[in-house]
DNA sequence: CGAGCCGTTGAGGGGATTCAAGCTCAGTGG
DNA sequence: CCACTGAGCTTGAATCCCCTCAACGGCTCG
């Protein structure tokens, strides 16, 4: 069971004759961490018909693998994940997007995307026609820019995926992937707790082995899992688990 | 001992007036596969004189890390190895560039270098300072897409890696790592060997692990390593290795 | 209430690391 | 010319971490 986010009502000084979906981008939340909080307010009022703002549940598929690239999405809250299938036949996650993100950018280049798209947690995207960003592009170029910066990001996390959460002992890696899922906790605080076997597909280990860190942790006081895939965390004491890991 | 790279001729038709860089510009053999490769002739003849052609030997550096991102540059031979160091304080290289790639693209926005980028074997480059790359994407937007898809490629590279070469048993990882040096393989059909320590930074193993691989392969018959730093593949053999050890 | 999924824990075995020693080879200097 | 040296590679033995296989408990749902 996964609460509902709350909706945040429209700003009053924006309840004018703009069309309906332009108050709902102008109001956005994460516009001025997203793609088109690079856009004025006339840019915006010249797209806005056609963003759509769809919301999934956990497990629900974004787009698969292959999949002819229609549109790029902005992640507005919640997490996602990107899975492919290994030539070993197994499931592989290679990387997340949670708020603020971009994701699905090959479709600017008109290529299938590269991997599966899962929702994490309750997900709500913008979903952008890749067509959109074709005509925008001839003139604006604020937008260039910004869309170069978040490439840039998803090449970095994706480096910095490899250097933090495939390295080291078991449970270096199972503190990396918290550290990294604190990053997106929520507004109580409460992180998005992996199933046992989606973090084996994060960290390349079985989900015994997820298991035995994860209760390992929860007996050292570091994390109190709260069911359904919820966890409070104690920053400190992980700390203090990674440093004397680090010691050893 | 490293062979120095051929030199190509001037094409004859390309022996008039311009500027010498824009002759060698034109002439570049990894033009049709380089970012520049977008742009016509009259584009290249504005910007040639301020293309650096710089060539360098194994170990030698290009960037490091946190360096102001002064330009952007395109591999034209050789291979480079990005790295960084984790927390746990180990040298780790994620990801490879050959080729054709485009590399220190966080230029372009403005920021320093992430990695500290290394040659590999003997590298030869092409300079582009940040600014004419600035200049150009005022106007051109074959440029702009041009950058983008490299962008994407070096995203996709950087997941590949950690679904090919962070995952599976250490003889899997350096199978795979062999196929992925194959594909940059010079016209005698040698690879670039990486020193086993190197292999330990890139598939997070001991040198001893790493060692043991490939004299297992050596012994198998399916490489044949060729000091310094080099080799010669036998792809059925490798790929009859990996299959035995998919099956496993 | 039984079925099924998910998480947990234990026992045993295997693969990678650790520690250690010996090897090749290039460079150096007696 | 050749011992000496040091870096890189290889191999062996012991240890340990993680995987495999197995069993069990909590929970949701039909």
């Amino acid at each position: 069971m996964n609460a509902p986010l709350p909706i945040r009502p429209t700003p009053l000084y924006l309840q004018d004759d703009s069309h309906p979906q332009a108050r709902v981008c102008a109001a956005c939340e994460v516009r001025r961490s997203a793609l088109f909080g690079a856009l004025d307010a006339a840019s915006l009022d010249r797209i806005h018909t056609h963003i759509a703002t769809p919301q999934l549940g956990p497990d629900e598929r974004i787009f698969g693998r292959g999949d002819p690239g229609g549109a790029v999405y902005t992640v507005r809250s919640g997490i996602v994940r990107f899975e492919r299938v290994t030539e070993g036949g197994d499931r592989r996650i290679v990387r997340l997007a949670g708020r603020g993100d971009l994701i699905g950018q090959e479709a600017l280049l008109q290529r299938p995307y590269a991997d599966e798209a899962v929702a994490c947690t309750e997900v709500q995207l913008c979903r952008i026609p890749r067509t959109l960003v074709d005509q925008l592009g001839r003139g604006e170029n604020a937008l260039l820019l910004e869309l170069m910066r978040r490439w840039q990001q998803a090449l970095e996390q994706a480096e910095a995926w490899v250097a933090d959460l495939a390295t080291g002992s078991a449970l270096r890696r199972v503190l990396k992937l918290l550290a990294l899922l604190d990053r997106h906790a929520d507004e109580q605080g409460l992180i998005w707790l992996p199933r046992r076997e989606d973090m084996g597909a994060m960290l390349d280990m079985t989900v015994e082995t997820a298991s035995r860190m994860v209760s390992r942790l929860r007996r050292d006081g570091a994390i109190v899992p709260l069911p359904p895939r919820h966890a409070r965390l104690d920053r400190d004491r992980l700390a203090a688990v990674l440093a004397s890991q680090d010691a050893a």
